[in-house]
DNA sequence: ACCGCTCTCTGAATCGATACAGTACCCGTC
DNA sequence: GACGGGTACTGTATCGATTCAGAGAGCGGT
């Protein structure tokens, strides 16, 4: 109970360093004496270095901090998180790094922000975290690496070093916006993931220009462009608040677009997950996809090609390994660590021409 | 840059604990003497307690360790293993606690004990980790409190504190297999995830006794006592090892029982994931699932339902929050910390009575 | 016999914070 | 005016290791 390198110094009957050497540092002693060493300390019950006073003289403890999503169970929930943690834990398994997975409780900031401040890491892999919730300044103040996938104008104004791999997000949705309304839609509702709140799910009425979360509001912004493009009147287009990145809450706020008598003929999310909700939402109200309401979502995760769901695929676990590369071997070339990623544009069942007969 | 308590409490012109206090223990000074102790701290650049001397101070680090696989990314690709960390994630969440996810590389045993003796984590939460992985009894060295899902008969050898929460592996191996038996199947295929190897996929001829991983090898142990009891010959049951719980191995090892010429009318694994291969491997060779041969999984993941797929439920999010808990708020009595969860078994498409015409 | 070199091992300084006993002082009370 | 009881803050010991300059021994070469 509580042996030190110490006890098992004063044991041996040798200095404490050369017992951490026999740990830490083989090739600075006999083989014979670290067998001796390990001998006793194995007697003794001592259970090697501890690792937190071993960090604090180090001054490193090989662990990257993540901070996923505002809710970290949540993250559990969305199969690209998912995938983008697996990436990331191929990249630090590597380089025999732990991943520190931050607690964000809902409902307390003040708390969630003390754990950024609290936790032992070398540095932070942000992801999908919104724009109010001011952890990245805390990084920044402590002064350790980031990657991050948000906002690249935020992330250029930190001090310390900062990596980004994201997406264009803006030019993807455009992309896909403008396949929806090539196919002639006129009326369509547009569902977006804490674009103003996190509490109400619902229409809302605001300019695409004061959207809060970063990701959503560029998506959604990248939907807009690409509907005045195509000569939408903005009057048609409703703007709904998804509370969460959840499926029975993209089923609800697709209930609002829905059951209104002027029906829009496309709905367009900020994820593929908000979207299966949508379809579940059409499913209740007998409504075909594609035929009656075209459907789009956003991240192509497994599920959407498994229900024929239009979207944009964003590579997911090749997203997290490069972010846990560019913290663990940063390149030396500033250029290099931010990488913007490829998208593409998956047309599956979900989107259809606009149908004379229901759209009427 | 490099500030610490010291700087601050010299600019102050306090003592050092005070500055501690204003951090840890604001009930200890008066309002204003904190409030000018952290504006000269935020104006040093001072970022708050070094975590890693705290912990060393304080004993305590507030992260549990978490044992997932025997390859940490390995786990993202299982849904009921993240569906289980997503249960452990409510749960720490709960109390301020952070995850650490321990990384384990393939073909590096010495490796990833060193990295489960270096942790610095208050408590482990081990799942799905193979017996011949001495992971356990390190932790038991360092005397850490451990969760696990194992062998109940091992972590009873454990002098720390030790929890468990799993299932009654066998009782539902049995189960299953008796309703497979029911059907009139004869001639099976066990396949079993790392019963006797973690490199080659394929039958192996071995004692039921003697497979090594314990989950397998009491699911598999189940089946066969189920097949007795029905009156099959062992000789007509082939067992078949899966160097990885994957869908394709799965596939590959149902290559190694669908491509004989005394076909098997039964294929039995080990988990929903392989048995997904499975269904892979009859699709591939134009068999139809529950009417040629039937096919069974194990933990009843989201895709079971979606495949129709005949399998074990386990409690997925619920086993994670429980061992989160047993860790965090361990109970005094001891035997609450020794969970046994219930399992059902749910019958789906992909079992059927024996087809007479193709099993002939 | 002496120089230089490698190989082992030692000692002191250091990493940055927290716990706890103790001091100083103020205020009200009998 | 002595005493009890708070409140606000200080000082010292301590958590457990790593680092690095250097000491001493052994050894081949000249």
């Amino acid at each position: 109970m509580g042996a030190t390198l110490q006890t098992v110094a004063d044991q041996v009957g040798v200095s404490r360093s050369t017992v951490s050497n026999a740990y830490s540092r083989p090739d600075q002693l006999s083989p014979e004496l670290r067998a001796r060493i390990l001998a006793v300390a194995e007697r003794l019950g001592y259970p090697g270095p501890n690792p937190s006073a071993r960090s604090l003289r180090r001054g490193k403890v090989d662990a990257i901090g993540v901070l996923l999503t505002a809710n970290l169970s949540m993250a559990f929930r969305d199969p690209y998180a998912v995938a983008y943690l697996r990436g990331l834990a191929e990249a630090a398994e590597q380089r025999k790094t732990s991943l520190l997975l931050i607690p964000l409780p809902h409902n307390d900031q003040e708390g969630a922000l003390d754990a950024v401040r609290n936790a032992a890491v070398d540095a932070f892999c942000v992801y999908c975290v919104p724009d109010w919730f001011k952890a990245l300044e805390i990084i920044n103040f402590r002064g350790l690496p980031v990657v991050g996938g948000e906002d690249p104008a935020i992330t250029g104004q930190l001090s310390g070093e900062v990596g980004f791999v994201g997406i264009d997000e803006r030019k993807a949705a455009r992309r896909l916006a403008a396949h929806v309304a090539a196919l002639g839609h006129r009326r369509v509702a547009l569902i977006g993931h804490w674009i103003t709140d996190t509490s109400v799910t619902g229409p809302v009425d605001v300019h695409p220009d004061e959207l809060r979360y970063y990701v959503s509001g560029e998506r959604v912004r990248g939907f807009r462009d690409a509907l005045v493009a195509a000569g939408v009147d903005l009057a048609d287009v409703v703007l709904i608040n998804a509370a969460e990145n959840d499926r029975l809450v993209g089923a609800e706020a697709a209930g609002h677009a829905l059951d209104r008598q002027d029906r829009c003929t496309a709905i367009l999310s900020t994820s593929d997950v908000l979207a299966l909700g949508v379809l579940d939402a059409l499913a209740v109200r007998g409504l075909r996809p594609g035929r009656d309401v075209s459907v789009t979502g956003f991240d192509d995760i497994p599920e959407a090609a498994a229900v024929g769901l239009t979207t944009i695929r964003q590579p997911s676990v090749e997203r997290g390994r490069i972010a846990g590369e560019l913290l663990l071997d940063p390149p030396a070339d500033p250029q290099a660590r931010h990488r913007v990623l490829p998208t593409t544009l998956v047309v599956r069942a979900t989107t259809g021409p606009i149908n004379q007969e229901s759209s009427s």
